[in-house]
DNA sequence: GACGTAATGAACATCGTGTCCACTAACGTA
DNA sequence: TACGTTAGTGGACACGATGTTCATTACGTC
């Protein structure tokens, strides 16, 4: 692909960050963007339809990346009662090396569509994870979408917390917290031991 | 107070209610929402200072009704672990009544204002629910704020997956399902018979 | 080095915003 | 009922963001 295309992208990314660091999503206009890059207005428009589709192409970098986390950990041995979920350590991490970022999208005054996408991100793959729980292993009389869109909810809700904790916990203590609220709702309580 | 004002604000409110369900709160604007109402710029700017304020305002109602069910809901004899949260069938009760609004609302396309004001509403009444637990009676050891937020998604999870569903299920089914998925992971299980 | 493509920037019409003001209508009260 | 007060009206205005167009220039690629 040509350079200039992946330069003129590559700026028009990192304006966005930096400017969703500053100000926040919502509050973002076009007008920052391209001043921010230092592109022509025309250019911006060549490449993307408007400031939504700039950043729903970033978040194709994360959605490749947790997939992978959640590939090699499925192909570990033991039974998902021990393991858990396989992305989610890796979700935590990933919000702990960008946390400036997240800030800015999980926080008050931003990124309706920004969560949006991740929550159907992350359905996927807990809907992935899910699949591998042998039958008599979870409480399947529960409904499966509600269980879910439970365990999403209950992601991005820690996260949340997390983040305004200032991060005082290591991701993996945050993921244990995780673990501790969601599963026992899905784990089917007789089997244990 | 002046029936100019009480009339203004009423028919304000419909028109914002109405552009809701018909498009989504984000995409509407002043614009829209005084010609809906049939009302002069400049009126609607002497009640709000915009369309959050006006939204803001209307969920007051929301607020207070909640917080009437939960002191009721409190005053009743019975442990915290054979009831349940206090305001949580009162809130699935009033999503099903207004459900186009929150269809409107919860779903894509719309809200992050909202849905964050709901949020810290919903927090509150969770806060003051959890109050009432004997100590000895929770997982205690877990963040306090963590398992708020946590009790906070999950319940926003399951009012948003009922929605999708086109909500078969009734209120007291919806508010059962939130039931066994939360309370397993702050009550403690030793004590349980 | 020549060709093709990307970037530029300036111009433009359009739309929503928020404020202002002189005028009119409706209200509450004495 | 009459009167003083307050709310609503609608048109005008400046401002800023949007999204498009086009002739021109700069840069990569082969």
């Amino acid at each position: 692909m040509d350079r200039r295309i992946q330069r003129t992208r590559e700026v028009l990314h990192q304006a966005l960050i930096s400017l969703m660091i500053e100000k926040g999503y919502e509050v973002i206009t076009v007008q920052d963007i391209i001043n921010r890059a230092n592109v022509g207005r025309s250019t911006f428009y060549a490449h993307y339809v408007g400031k939504q589709d700039l950043l729903l192409s970033g978040l194709k970098n994360l959605s490749r990346n947790l997939l992978v986390h959640q590939r090699t950990s499925l192909a570990r041995k033991g039974s998902f009662r021990e393991k858990g979920f396989g992305f989610s350590l890796a979700f935590f991490e990933h919000v702990h090396s960008h946390r400036n970022v997240y800030h800015a999208i999980v926080g008050r005054q931003s990124g309706a569509v920004v969560i949006g996408e991740l929550r159907s991100m992350l359905a996927e793959l807990v809907r992935n994870d899910l699949k591998t729980l042998p039958a008599g292993e979870s409480l399947s009389d529960l409904p499966k979408n509600a269980v879910i869109q439970f365990v999403v909810g209950a992601l991005m809700s820690v996260v949340n917390w997390w983040l305004d904790e200032r991060s005082k916990l290591s991701p993996a203590e945050a993921n244990a917290i995780f673990g501790r609220l969601t599963l026992p709702a899905i784990l089917n309580p007789e089997k244990s031991s």
